[in-house]
DNA sequence: ACCTGAACACCGTTCAAGT
DNA sequence: ACCTGAACACCGTTCAAGT
């Protein structure tokens, strides 16, 4: 039986990942976890050997969760303004969680502090937001316009929408930092309100 | 003579604020910055009892050198995208600077991890940040207009002014973080033009 | 007034030892 | 296969002792 073991390793995961979205990768101790788990802290590192493993593990997962997700929304509407929506959600479920933060923004506040892998992982969830984020804008844009734009054209068509989906994960990230600090989910919402008004989000 | 002493106080200090920017308050350590500064850790100690002595001290003198700067920005011109640009260059030279972050926003990224003293310069620097992106933002209300307004549609547009502010704070600080993530300047400042042809920043 | 060595309880990590 | 106690070099902090 491997189950127990499965187990164990899963409550690790899920207490750890808790952890960090509050006090962040550094503020991760093994020693901690391992008492909330119910185990001791050496037996933590008989899944995890070390905490660089444990720390890219809980955000390749996450970055796995988001996709499912993020594919979900475009499968159940075609209005980006609802896609956006959604998106936006996720941040806002985070701080809903006792005022936590989304798990690869919190780590990239300590972006030049983390082990290799680690930072690796984080890099990728930025990277599929953006991926996702360019798929909406683009959807904005009906198709046929844009094949009948000359390439020349076309070309930084696609450049502006690759900028403007990261200024909107920026953003995003940034109003929940901002929220967090605050310990206010209404401050959340009124800047995406705001961000919505200028014309950031579609 | 206390020139020595003071010295040594500054050149920590000067130190911790520069690890601080890399690496985070949990990656600051006491031994590291003696190091540096070229004194035993317990002599830290003797100049900052505690690393939320330090941490507070950082972030008071972090935000004084800023309110310092912004309001230089505004007896220098009159001109709102001028004041916003200057804005944005604070932020965008932490970057320069070995790809560091905004002392604060670092910081704010470990808010529930800080010690109580260190989290409220933290929420000081924020507010301070709002309270002269409102002032920007309404000069640009010629006053006589305002003045000209019935008081509840003055309030709510005094309303609509605070969540502009703190959405642009927040927008910059989560292109800060995003940027530092991919290591590039010019994706700050793509998305810092991504804003303003959003309408975010005037 | 300023600095230090030594001790304390913490941390991640390793490893031989248990079941 | 999974867990543990004990040891290691780190950490912030304290304090008696030095100048």
């Amino acid at each position: 039986m491997t189950e127990a073991a499965t187990d164990t390793k899963q409550m690790i995961m899920s207490a750890a990942r808790l952890m960090v979205q509050a006090r962040g990768f550094n503020g991760l101790s093994f020693r901690e976890l391992a008492k909330e788990v119910g185990v001791k802290s050496a037996s933590i590192h008989y899944h995890f050997p070390t905490k660089g493993d444990l720390g890219a593990a809980l955000a390749r997962r996450y970055t796995e969760d988001a996709v499912l997700y993020f594919d979900g929304l475009l499968a159940v509407s075609d209005d980006p303004a609802a896609h956006i929506r959604g998106y936006t959600e996720v941040f806002r479920s985070a701080l809903v969680n006792n005022n936590r933060m989304c798990l690869c923004g919190i780590m990239a506040a300590e972006h030049d502090d983390l082990p290799v892998e680690v930072r690796a992982e984080v890099d990728k969830f930025t990277k599929v937001n953006v991926k996702w984020l360019v798929k909406v804008l683009s959807r904005q844009q009906p198709a046929a316009q844009a094949q009948a734009q000359a390439q020349a054209q076309a070309q930084a068509q696609a450049q502006a929408i690759e900028r403007h989906a990261l200024a909107i994960f920026a953003a995003v990230e940034g109003a929940q930092l901002v929220a967090r600090g605050r310990g206010d989910i209404a401050v959340f919402d009124q800047t995406i309100e705001a961000y919505r008004t200028a014309g950031l989000l579609p």
